[in-house]
Parts: C-alpha cells; sequence; structure tokens
DNA sequence: CCGCAACCGGAGGGGGTGCTCCACTTACCG
DNA sequence: CGGTAAGTGGAGCACCCCCTCCGGTTGCGG
C-alpha cells in the first residue's frame, strides 16, 4: 500500500514535525479525548499553531490519521476473525478486542463514533468491516451458540455503552470495560437466553443520519 | 416537608420567573446535557442573564434544584424495593427504573454521575440511596437469584454504560437502554453465571474521588 | 395612591479557543 | 555556495461563554 499523494514531496523538516504532531495528538486525544485545544496540541508537539493547521486543515483530519492505525487494527481483528473456524470464538474475540482498544484510548472511542463527512476510504472500510461483523454474528447464530434474537444493532449498543464507560472511568475504564464484556458476551450466548423485551432501533448508519443533537425545537433557543 | 428558608419571601413575578427558569432549564438539561450555555436557558425562559445568575448563582445549584425531583424519585424507587418480599424483583425494578430515567434525560444522566463539592444532603441522600442498595444486593444474593460475584462497582458499571447510550443515542435510547438493561440483568441471574474474569476497581465514591482528568503529565501542556 | 425596596434586563469586561496572515528562516537543488 | 520556494511561529481577529455592574422598572405595604 503506497503512502498518499499528499505527503509524498515534505521538506525533511516539515515531515520530522508532521510526525511530532501526530504523536503529540495520539497522546493528547487518549488522555483528554477529541475536543482537545489546537494550541494544546501544537505546544505539546513543540510547534506553532500555523504548524499543525498547515498540515491538517481542520481537526477531523488530525484525527483521521492519528486514528487511521487504530482503525487498521480494528479492520484486522474483522478478518481475523472471519478466518477463524469457531464462530463464538470469532464472535467473542472481536468484541473483547475493540472494546479493549476503547477502553485504553478515550479518544478512538470518540472518534470510532463520529461520522466522518469527507474520509470516503473511513467510511468505506467501516461498511466493509460492518459486513464482516454481519457474517461473523451470522456464522455464530448458525452454530447455535449466539441467541438468535441478536440483532447486529446490539453491537452499536454495546459499543456505546462501552463508550461511556470509557469517557467517565478513566484509569478504571480498561477493568470495568472487561467485566462490562464478559457480562454482555455471557448474555449473548445463546444456551441461556430469557426472552428479550424490547427491539433496538440502533444501527451505527442511523445514528449517524439523524442522532445526537437535541429535537431542534426553534431555530437555536 | 417545608420548603427551604432561603426562597420563602419571593416577590410574585419573581417567583414567576423561577418556576420559568427551572422549566427551560430541565429541558435544554434534557435535550442538550447538562453544559448548555447559560445564555440559553435565560434566553428560553424569557428572563435576563442576571435574573438567573441572581436566582441561581452558580450553574451547579441550578441543577441540583432542576434535578431534585429525580433523585427524590431515585430514592423513592430504592425505598420501594426495600420493601419488596420479592428480593430478585426489587434489584431488577430499581435497576430498570434508574436506568429508564437516565434513558429519558440526558442532563439527569450527568447529574447523576457529578459529584458536587456543595449539596450536602444529596451526598447525603446518595450515601442512603447506597447503603440500600447493598442490602438489595445481599438480598437477592441470599436468595439465590443474583451471582455471588456480582459486587456493587457493577451498578456502577451500569451506569455509566447506560450514560453512554443516553449521551449519544438521543432518541434511540430509550430503547437500546432497555435492551441493555434486559441483556445485563439476564448476565446478573445466578442461575447462569459463567465465571466472570475480572475484577472491577470502580465504585461511586472513588469515581468521585480521583476519576475522570487525564494523568497530568506536565501542568497543562 | 405613593414611595421604596426588590427586581429586572442588557451591556460589557475577562478569559479561552478556532483559525489566518505575514515577516522571517531554512532545507535543498543546481 | 547562493537563490528560492517551502516551511515556520506568533501576533491578531472573531467568536462564544461566564459572570457582574448599573440604570430603569414594578410589585406591594402603608
Amino acid at each position: 500500500m503506497p503512502a498518499r499523494p499528499s505527503r509524498i514531496s515534505l521538506r525533511a523538516d516539515a515531515l520530522h514535525n508532521r510526525h511530532r504532531i501526530l504523536q503529540a495528538a495520539r497522546e493528547a486525544f487518549a488522555t483528554r479525548g477529541l475536543d482537545v485545544p489546537m494550541a494544546a496540541i501544537a505546544r505539546r508537539a513543540g510547534v506553532g499553531v500555523a504548524t499543525l493547521y498547515r498540515r491538517f486543515p481542520t481537526r477531523e483530519s488530525l484525527v483521521t490519521e492519528v486514528f487511521a492505525d487504530q482503525l487498521t487494527a480494528c479492520a484486522a481483528t474483522v478478518d481475523d476473525a472471519l478466518a477463524d473456524p469457531d464462530p463464538w470464538r470469532a464472535f467473542r474475540t472481536v468484541v473483547e478486542q475493540v472494546c479493549a482498544m476503547q477502553a485504553a484510548d478515550r479518544g478512538f472511542t470518540a472518534a470510532f463514533l463520529t461520522a466522518f463527512p469527507d474520509a470516503a476510504d473511513h467510511e468505506e472500510r467501516r461498511a466493509r468491516a460492518e459486513r464482516g461483523l454481519a457474517e461473523i454474528i451470522r456464522r455464530a447464530k448458525a452454530a447455535g451458540k449466539l441467541r438468535a434474537d441478536f440483532h447486529q444493532a446490539d453491537l452499536t449498543m454495546l459499543l456505546l455503552a462501552n463508550a461511556g464507560i470509557a469517557a467517565e472511568a478513566s484509569q478504571a475504564a480498561p477493568a470495568a470495560s472487561r467485566r462490562l464484556v464478559a457480562y454482555l458476551l455471557q448474555a449473548f450466548r445463546a444456551d441461556h437466553a430469557d426472552p428479550l423485551p424490547p427491539p433496538p432501533p440502533l444501527t451505527l448508519s442511523d445514528l449517524y443520519g439523524r442522532g445526537r443533537g437535541a429535537g431542534r425545537p426553534g431555530v437555536t433557543q
């Protein structure tokens, strides 16, 4: 996979600064979340604000670049799971790994859950992962391990729940996340599936569609 | 229970405005979360900013006042549950009710999870509820319905997870929350309790103690 | 009905953040 | 080694939000 054409010809010092910025942003996002001030990132990287904005015109571009690796890792997790002959282990592993990544990096959680208007390959990769997950779910159900009334939206639900833990728990997040995932995996198993009351109108796609904001009663009031 | 002495002698119009402010704040907090601008609340209430600040000097005082009813309802739920002869139903009802309240009101979630430095009775009531919950847990375990390795911190975990859903899911929050709670309640049952890997170092108290911020590597950078 | 004290709303200072413009510096190529 | 274009950092503007001060208004007791 060749590097993106936009960054091939950078002067040596510029490239160096670019790496410093990415590193600083990575740390800042992980500990303080996605809305850390740009100036703080620049300061941490030891560059001026202008340099940061020249390299990454929008915060979004910085975020996508910073979390590209981790998203790749996510995709790889899904692919690995698709190659696993044991459907339930595949399902379990994906859930555990992704949630662990979320819990370890507060910014990653937000980046994962945020829709990026541009970032075409981002979206495409996400759609691909979603298809992979659907297949894993299908197999696990077919194997009789995953309860039949499990819905793909339940994964989104789990991700949101896990994000809540990552957002507030801080240092305790990894342990709490592990615990939550363990509980839920047990609840997802087919062999002890009590009836499940409510259906979940919640998939990643329509979460982005018209999700988060207020009901917008007036204009701004 | 008599009204608080601080608000007994208000002029008629002032009292009227006070109610308008509380109503506006309630709506704003519910839809936009706790950090909605004070000016927006004032505008929505049809009063000036000064009036809002005169009546509620800090945002915190406004928040506590707005959610006093709901916190009372929470406490009542715990008390009701303590009176229930069926321990498991008591446990289940408390969890379901509180989570439903959280899902219905985004601000309530935040208010519930936020520590208030003042608000003495707030803290006291919270501590009391926590004791009640401990008793409910104890009974449910003794009845053999709740798994023995359930920990009180698991409730906090559930609350945080539910908060994550309330924060991002918006209109789908109630349904998603119900689904999550249903899953977790099944996982909490003693009769299908697979071994649970990680212990949870996470209770409400130490969540407040030194919880949310970054690791604070330097001073502000 | 009158006077005063309680009340009101908006203007404005202070702080923080997003983003840009511009004079200076420096890597790199010939 | 020198010219040049790429690169740099910080000052500065615009915006938003918190909170307070102050001149005008009004409920209400006498």
